[in-house]
DNA sequence: CAGCCTGTGACAGGTTAATGACAGGTTCAA
DNA sequence: TTGAACCTGTCATTAACCTGTCACAGGCTG
């Protein structure tokens, strides 16, 4: 899950960011309305969590021109203080929930669980091709009915490549799913390795992922 | 198993998750409608307990919103006072089954069990993963028939992962099966904690417990 | 043929999980 | 009420292994 939080206290938001890292949230934090915007132009977000005062605006005025433009993400406001006529305002201009200051973490991530499982629940659940499957909800890859072992990252490799198959993914796509902002250090080299390291475990599957030299990396079936 | 206890009269809230914990339920308690959904705004439940008169709303009121919702979770009314009519209402807005005041624990811990097997649509009372067994209902576990001794904890985590075989549990479902919000300070490691102890009692079982590092755990029989 | 892109083995570092020891709490019986 | 047995969860230490870098080989492109 990836997740981008708006919130000008540097300290708050280095906690929380931490914390859900630590539970595998991919988080990218932004300290002003146009930080958070330069971000949303630039990454897909599963979950959206947005403080409403802002150096440069407001929280609600950011989700307002956010649903204008069409954006569906889920939003989870967050505040110190929190009017009624508040929190009408911010549920009626399209955020999805809502939580008052001093919050508990462990709080906070359950209904950040919350959310991305509502967003999740339309999508469907097995993805296949060929003899290959991959069911997202059970994190469990098989091939023909036998269990692949998988670690982490391949298994977010391979659902990206899954749910693109046949399409061209460009490196920088696929390393932008794998990895956040805070992972910036870390080098594209790192999106080669795990296909070869895919590559390693799917073979001999009638699966296979071609190279597009300059362009980037494709899941092809056999046949 | 994780329950929703939503009943105004705390005493017997609290007497009534006591009990359930002790069985192994983790159970959250709401003393009103706007509680009850702020905490199924946040988790998802096995079964929820739901007391027809609540200080600011009705339960029969906040059942009809679940399943307008989309709620599918079987719900067990509670009331002091349960007329033909008050029934044939519940029954038709989609309660499971119901109770009348004052009730045996020993009744109620029996039909949780009840609408929680038919939700899990288990057809026998028992849990069958190779030569281990579980009983809910007994809350046994034998391997081979041999009686396995299992403490209240240890028995919740392995009905979990034998309830989803083959599937990876992440660590924080499991926890969230196993600990209510009012045990919001126990650490994550409590998880691993009994999974080692799990593992232990079914070495030689044919059963196994593999670890998905940074994904979960997940319960396997051998072959 | 030169230059760049990609593949891959090996390795170091860091994170996550396993586990033994321990303390507090609960249960149960006398 | 006291005590014993046992269940629970924390802590600290140790082990496992996932991750990503490096370096170099090989191949594609122009």
């Amino acid at each position: 899950m990836r997740l981008l939080l708006v919130e000008d206290t540097a300290d708050l938001a280095e906690a929380v960011a931490i914390r859900l890292g630590r539970s595998g949230i991919a988080c990218d934090t932004a300290g002003s309305v146009a930080e958070a915007q330069a971000h949303l132009a630039v990454q897909a977000y599963d979950v959206i969590l947005l403080d409403i005062d802002l150096p440069d605006g407001t929280g609600t005025g950011l989700l307002r021109k956010l649903r204008a433009g069409g954006l569906r993400t889920p939003v989870l406001m967050l505040t110190a203080l929190f009017s009624v006529d508040d929190r009408v305002t911010a549920l009626n201009l399209g955020a999805d929930d809502y939580l008052v200051k001093p919050f508990d973490q462990r709080e906070l991530e359950a209904r950040i669980r919350a959310l991305y499982r509502r967003e999740q629940s339309q999508k469907g659940e097995e993805i296949r091709l060929g003899v290959l499957a991959l069911d997202p909800a059970a994190q469990t890859v098989t091939l023909d009915g036998a269990a692949l072992q998988m670690t982490r990252r391949e298994m977010t490799l391979l659902e990206l490549l899954m749910r693109n198959p046949g399409r061209v993914m460009s490196k920088e796509r696929l390393f932008e799913g794998l990895y956040s902002f805070d992972d910036a250090d870390v080098g594209l080299n790192a999106v080669e390795l795990y296909i070869a390291r895919l590559r390693k475990k799917l073979s001999g599957s009638g699966v296979r992922i071609e190279t597009q030299r300059g362009l980037g990396y494709r899941l092809d079936a056999d046949g």
